[in-house]
DNA sequence: CGTACGATCTGCT
DNA sequence: GCAGATCGTACGA
């Protein structure tokens, strides 16, 4: 059910980011338990990708986890306010990650809801990197955190996104990256198929 | 020590 | 559609 290292540790992230849509991202903080369908994430494929914070080898006390064994999160800090969540992928010394962008609101909505300030459900609610971290209730002090135990994990409830849902695109918001920045490593779930009971 | 800058969101037009 | 918000981090002096 609960993802174990092993997931984590596989060598092709942009594989693990694909087969990542359709899981379950668990929070279990203050006492309240939050969930919700992966909709959107996007793979950052170590030291080889200009769009990666461990572009070029760079090892830093902010992206350090990124260089750890796969199976942790790497939260951090973007444009100065929002908290973006990544799980860290592969083995040691090999810093990839994989961003999550968009979920859909499963368990725990009321308290979504309540973390989003918002006084109705939509998928909206929780698209984008920022509103995820928010509408789970991911801090930066959680950075680091084991993805194995019980405050923050990813599920496999079986829950299955037909192939032909599934979009595959370019990363956003990284036209700096040049080249590498054209990379199909995103991947989402078109919002059309993104109805309350589709799942 | 000072400064520039982002893997973004929101609200107002 | 676009400007403004807002701050930890990296890097140069």
């Amino acid at each position: 059910m609960k993802l174990p290292y092993e997931y984590y540790q596989q060598q092709d992230v942009v594989a693990i980011a694909k087969d990542l849509i359709g899981k379950v991202l668990c929070t279990y903080l203050d006492n309240q338990f939050t969930s919700g369908i992966i909709t959107e994430t996007e793979a950052y494929a170590g030291i080889q990708d200009k769009a990666s914070h461990a572009y070029g080898g760079k090892r830093t006390k902010r992206n350090e986890v990124m260089y750890h064994a796969g199976g942790k999160a790497y939260v951090y800090l973007c444009y100065g306010m929002h908290t973006l969540f990544n799980v860290v992928t592969n083995t040691e010394g090999i810093p990839h990650a994989v961003l999550i962008r968009g979920i859909y609101p499963l368990d725990g909505i009321p308290i979504i809801l309540q973390r989003r300030k918002a006084k109705q459900i939509s998928p909206q609610i929780t698209l984008g990197p920022g509103k995820v971290t928010q509408a789970l209730g991911i801090h930066l002090s959680h950075n680091g955190l084991d993805l194995t135990q019980n405050i923050l994990w990813i599920e496999d409830r079986k829950i299955r996104i037909p192939e032909n849902a599934i979009n595959i695109g370019k990363r956003v918001g990284i036209d700096y990256a040049e080249e590498d920045a054209l990379l199909p490593y995103r991947f989402y779930v078109d919002s059309k198929n993104l109805s309350p009971n589709c799942f």
